[in-house]
DNA sequence: CGGGTTTGACCCGCGC
DNA sequence: GCGCGGGTCAAACCCG
């Protein structure tokens, strides 16, 4: 794709800190997080992870004798960006595994996993409906392996990256509309 | 040729 | 119990 080369003025002063998800999101603008997120966020991260049914569109396994669902608890932080690009480079490789398009939004969202052996990161991106310039970057569980990048893509996003309180809603005067 | 991306279909969980 | 919504995987296609 392209590079995110628009580097855009930095927030000013204070280095951007990376909040839950719970608190990121205490109250969605455009509907992007359902209750169902707010519910697991508040149950300290839970996520609904599958047991991976290997069978391929057919025969459902009956996989369900021990645990029905294993409950890990992957640490998951979210933040918005402003960018044009919607993925942005943070030095980590990434493989776009599907893109559906949730209720409220414009736009769809991007899923992206982390490619590294036992690294089971994801990404999840969301362009703001309202606000096309606003990306929401999501991320869930954390990498067990070295960027291969230098860090200079990471601060290049710190940069970029806006967090906004959870009872702020960003200004609209703020935001710079492209298009 | 390989890797990565894209689109569709399928599945699960929850709500009503 | 059924429907809606969201999430993931698989196969096919495209680009480098």
């Amino acid at each position: 794709m392209e590079s995110h080369q628009a580097l855009l003025p930095s927030p000013s002063s204070s280095l951007p800190s990376i909040l839950s998800s719970s608190e990121a999101f205490s109250k969605d603008p455009d509907g992007l997080l359902p209750r169902k997120e707010l519910a697991v966020a508040a149950h300290a991260g839970e996520t609904p992870f599958r047991s991976h049914p290997e069978a391929s569109g057919g025969s459902p396994p009956s996989q369900k004798s021990e645990n029905k669902r294993e409950k890990k608890n992957i640490p998951r932080f979210a933040f918005q960006t402003r960018s044009v690009v919607d993925v942005l480079d943070d030095g980590y490789r990434w493989r776009k595994y599907g893109q559906k398009a949730v209720k409220n939004a414009k736009f769809p969202r991007s899923y992206f996993r982390c490619i590294h052996q036992g690294c089971i990161v994801k990404k999840q991106i969301q362009r703001l409906s309202t606000d096309e310039g606003l990306v929401v970057t999501t991320y869930e569980g954390v990498h067990n392996h070295p960027v291969e990048k230098s860090k200079e893509s990471f601060e290049n996003i710190l940069s970029q990256m806006q967090i906004y309180p959870s009872f702020g809603l960003p200004h609209k005067d703020s935001i710079i509309s492209d298009s």
